[in-house]
DNA sequence: ATTAGCACTCAAGCAAGGAGAGTGCTAACA
DNA sequence: TGTTAGCACTCTCCTTGCTTGAGTGCTAAT
């Protein structure tokens, strides 16, 4: 069942030109591109066997052959050679990223612009949520006049605040006082752990100072309660538009509804994570609703949580670069995490 | 040259069904579904008449008439009425809104998904550079052995927030010391005003703590530098796929490239703002690329500055709702904006 | 001033025909 | 036995011409 040496270029061919031009390929033109010294005849009749195998079809009897996802899955199992970025490219990268290793979100930012940037495809980053954090250390910093600010910071350096009023009998050493208590009782909780409960026996702790517990609490419960879940980050998905298999106005709008749409990606996606490259080509998608796409993605570890990040795009896909872009920069973003946390 | 009853019951006719339908509006489908007490044949002599003013026009000789923008323009100033939103949905911005007063960010956000759903028009807003506000206070925190948070306050509350790693001889006091160095000499400036000399000054009068303020001096600097200008946030893009103006991919393209890709937008806004509701509708726009779209917005003051909300829509546009949405999200907007810094 | 009637115009939709690309099959060839 | 040239066949796409229907402008009557 598996193919010879010349079946395996004829694919390789088809699957090139295909790619390039979304249009069916025939037997003249394998043979004109790719010189090998066979006749366009016998070309066709190792097309017409790739078919009976289910590697190629045919749109319609007199156009030439497509790959099928069969024979993309063959080629990408068995053959492809990922195309990394360039050196300039990867080195761009780092530049971009430089300046804002503190600032998370700008990081996501960058990266994604750079995977859609740098394949043509819709890029995605599932960043892990807050939540599973833990907590490490709680201040609160008087700011001006009856204000104070509530400081959270987490075991991975997020830092997240809430301004709360408070009386202005209340001296900075009670601030202190207040903070190490709920230090005491919090640190080390993963923050999504940290129940109401933990907040009452607080609360009950220091019953004459409640009037400012009860803020600081409140605040709390609040910035626990806002921060955000899993958080999904998409780039370039107008790329998608340029894809012929797109130009049907309805599809156009159902996937770039799915990708513009906050939360619908995330349904889609698997939940599976490896730290390799996965590649998950049209009906190997669980969802009905990205069938008629790719996705290449791979995990990346930030502290205990794994995070995500990949493209997505026609099942008529570049895989080669795809996989090698995001390799690369799975690679470069571990690298920023470790910098980021020593 | 002004038009009477007649003729501007007419318009509005013909205005509304376009608007509604996308389609040229024929003198029968004026009476039929309008019942004036006229024929459609005197119909169609003012329809020539409104024509011929410029009010109207027909895409070919056996089509029914679409209104000009200078019809659009007309109607807008002379005829229209506001259509507000509901009051359950100004209810529902409310609520949605009310938890999140303290996080700007969410607050346009959630302004930006209201206009936006309320109308199916993509909304935008611009937020005022945070470089505008002023300096009011910084502070250096402790947060764990050797590393400390650099804390920068702006008059209208907003936070940002550094790293940096400390010498761990530093003690607290050291840190506030520092901290109150820093506010004498910037206090009230405003972010884009504060220049690397005034960071010189600071540099030199501490020559003893030289490192710390090395490092604080080069985290606020990169603060300074890394806020954002004014920023501009989009919502409901996908919207205009929608409109059939756009069924054609590439003028689709052009639009939503526009939306999507970060400042382009703003490029293209005018720049005087009134606190009125404005409109510009097609070729009233400054700018070739959107002389096929209309405007529908409005300003909002945040503090000293000016921000914009609206939305922006095809010509054929329901300019009544937008107008009468702009303008309650404007009163909301400053609602809430009063409430924050109080 | 309004209206009914009618000839006229034009876009959109449909069918028929031709061109072109590509196939599968057959028969000849190494 | 594998390869190749040749040829008839198929199917899409594009063009052309025709029909249909909506809507107009003009004229003559009210």
């Amino acid at each position: 069942m598996s193919l010879d040496e010349r079946q395996r270029r004829i694919l390789e061919s088809i699957i090139k030109d295909y790619v390039a031009t979304a249009e069916p390929v025939g037997s003249r033109s394998v043979v004109r591109k790719h010189a090998l010294n066979i006749s366009a005849a016998t070309v066709r009749n190792e097309m017409a066997d790739l078919e009976e195998m289910g590697y190629l079809e045919q749109p319609h009897t007199s156009a030439g052959r497509i790959p099928s996802e069969k024979g993309f899955r063959y080629y990408v199992d068995c053959m492809m050679e990922n195309e990394n970025p360039t050196d300039e490219q990867i080195e761009l990268l780092h530049q971009v990223l430089e300046d804002r290793v503190q600032e998370w979100n700008d990081v996501v930012q960058g990266v994604g612009h750079f995977l859609s940037q740098v394949t043509n495809y819709a890029s995605f980053i599932i960043v892990p949520s807050v939540k599973l954090s833990q907590f490490q250390n709680l201040q609160l910093i008087p700011i001006q006049e009856g204000q104070a600010l509530v400081l959270l910071i987490t075991d991975v350096g997020l830092i997240m605040h809430r301004k709360i009023n408070i009386p202005k009998s209340i001296m900075p050493d009670d601030l202190q006082f207040i903070s190490a208590l709920f230090n005491r009782v919090l640190r080390g909780k993963r923050l999504k752990e940290i129940k109401r409960s933990d907040l009452m026996t607080l609360r009950d702790e220091l019953k004459n100072r409640r009037h400012i517990i009860d803020k600081a609490l409140e605040a709390v419960d609040n910035l626990l309660s806002n921060s955000s879940d899993e958080r999904v980050v998409i780039s370039g998905a107008l790329n998608i538009i340029k894809e012929p298999e797109f130009k049907d106005l309805d599809k156009l709008r159902r996937i770039l509804t799915l990708l513009e749409e906050d939360g619908q990606l995330r349904e889609v996606l698997p939940d599976h994570i490896s730290d390799t490259v996965d590649i998950l080509i049209g009906q190997e998608n669980r969802s009905e609703d990205i069938r008629e796409m790719s996705l290449v993605m791979a995990g990346y570890k930030t502290g205990s949580e794994m995070g995500k990040i990949g493209l997505i795009g026609p099942v008529r896909m570049e895989y080669w670069k795809a996989a090698g872009t995001v390799e690369s920069v799975r690679q470069v973003i571990e690298e920023i995490l470790r910098k980021r946390n020593s």
